[in-house]
DNA sequence: TTGCTCCTCACGTCACGTGAGGTGGC
DNA sequence: TTGCTCCTCACGTCACGTGAGGTGGC
């Protein structure tokens, strides 16, 4: 016969452990000393504790370990256990890497924030567009109502998002109230969905510039690059582009006055120079 | 303002997570009447609900998202947290993994007993062994000692293994005390590790015997086997085999009664027929 | 006396959910 | 009066761990 604490070593069970399985009526002592209250377990109790360990390791409850050690002494007897078991780790291992996905994306979306940050200047860079694929859906009105179009577009394509969110905007001067533009996010592969539709784009030589605040001081950096486009005596093609380095993002709303917003405008043909 | 009930539409959050989140201190209505106690709130708290809501998706601790909410409001400023989580969620995903695979052998192996059972008639087979890789511990003493060896040899062996645990036997007739064997697992390539030595056994025509029952009852059924290989006119090869395809299970010692052990001895020399 | 082992009992963990019992205004 | 919304308070969940305070035998 053993101590508690004798047994607790031969099992690897926590006296504490050990005391609440006696409560729960798992394992109980061989006998309890009526006077002290000690209890002492016999030999044959130690395969017991063991098979409990080991549902245990497995992260069976307590309840499904009672009702196995009640009515079982053979693997063949609780492949149904087993097997439902798998079933529901499986389903948490699921969630738990979809909650890894996200974080995973978040981080990574950050770091290339960070450089961007690092590397870009502020100032009108010329550079090659690479091809890229996009889920779009187009729209009319305002671009601030862009928001759950964005939000319904992320959730449609899901996944499949390789890049940045982007914006097509086909007018050729600012409008306030009656845009077209449509709310855009980069794929691998073309995607089937009501009102979704794919758009293709070409590389293409443009000048780009990094507009880092809010939204409504765009103004000021499309400004800034259609000067560059005069000076050099080209002109813009349409559509042009904004690509959402850094927006609102999956947890904050974020501080509008660290926004990093790419304009990119492709380039037309050359005016004859004079 | 909202009544809290108008607020948990809102927000998604169940009244009594709001009433909870007020007394952690985490989401406090904007004010509360002091005559009913009724809490209301403002359209400013929806974000502050919509980031709690965010970080509980991402399993964030309810202190996390307090520190959190209490010091940043951009998403960069938290990458430190959000990498330190996913380090910690990614170690849950493993070990859940790791259950997860033990769950799956455990029914695997229980389907391949279950198949055998149904297809086995229990009388002497002739057949051919395939080739098999085998690590092994070559031991001296009694057949009883293997326990450990085998669970020293499985620790060690891991995931490498890729078929039953097995016994090759060196002795042509059955000693008690002095046996000569070595307790082996299959395994997909060569495994570096003291105390154990890889064999190779090559293909072989057999006769074998599926022993059902306690391994102190092995002996009636090497004296079938034999008793047929004498009929045959052959001898057999050593080593002789053992595949313990029913044994003491990873959780349940199991009825022995029920043990399922395959008797395979090769074909040797055929003696010249007279 | 000190140190050791053992005991019971109460409480904490984590993020809420359940339910009892009650209120105030339509 | 009934139904609805809101309130507080107590308790349960899950598998123990922590700690207080005490006992019995060497």
């Amino acid at each position: 016969m053993y101590s508690i604490g004798e047994f607790s070593q031969i099992t690897g069970l926590s006296i504490k452990t050990l005391r609440f399985y006696h409560e729960r009526g798992l394992l109980a002592p061989t006998c309890v000393d009526d006077q002290t209250g000690y209890r002492y377990y016999d030999a044959a109790k130690i395969d017991r504790a063991r098979v409990i360990a080991e549902l245990r390791k497995l992260e069976f409850s307590l309840d499904d370990i009672a009702a196995i050690v009640r009515d079982h002494d053979d693997e063949s007897d609780i492949v149904e256990y087993l097997r439902r078991h798998s079933r529901e780790i499986a389903v948490r291992v699921q969630a738990q890497k979809q909650i890894l996905s996200v974080l995973q994306t978040i981080i990574r979306h950050q770091e290339e924030i960070r450089h961007i940050m690092q590397t870009s200047h502020f100032e009108v860079t010329e550079k090659s567009l690479p091809a890229v694929l996009l889920a779009c859906r187009r729209m009319r009105g305002k671009y601030s109502d862009c928001g759950p179009a964005f939000g319904q577009l992320c959730r449609k394509v899901g996944w499949h998002m390789v890049g940045k969110p982007m914006m097509l905007l086909y007018d050729s001067e600012y409008k306030e109230d009656d845009a077209d533009f449509a709310v855009c996010a980069p794929v691998r592969k073309a995607i089937r969905a009501a009102d979704i539709e794919m758009i293709e784009l070409p590389t293409a030589r443009a000048l780009t510039l990094l507009h880092q605040g809010p939204y409504a001081e765009l103004g000021r950096s499309y400004a800034v690059l259609l000067a560059e486009f005069q000076r050099l005596g080209v002109t813009p093609a349409l559509p042009s582009r904004e690509v959402y380095h850094k927006g609102p993002g999956m947890i904050f709303r974020g501080n509008p006055q660290r926004y990093l917003t790419e304009i990119q405008m492709a380039i037309g043909e050359a005016e004859a120079k004079p």
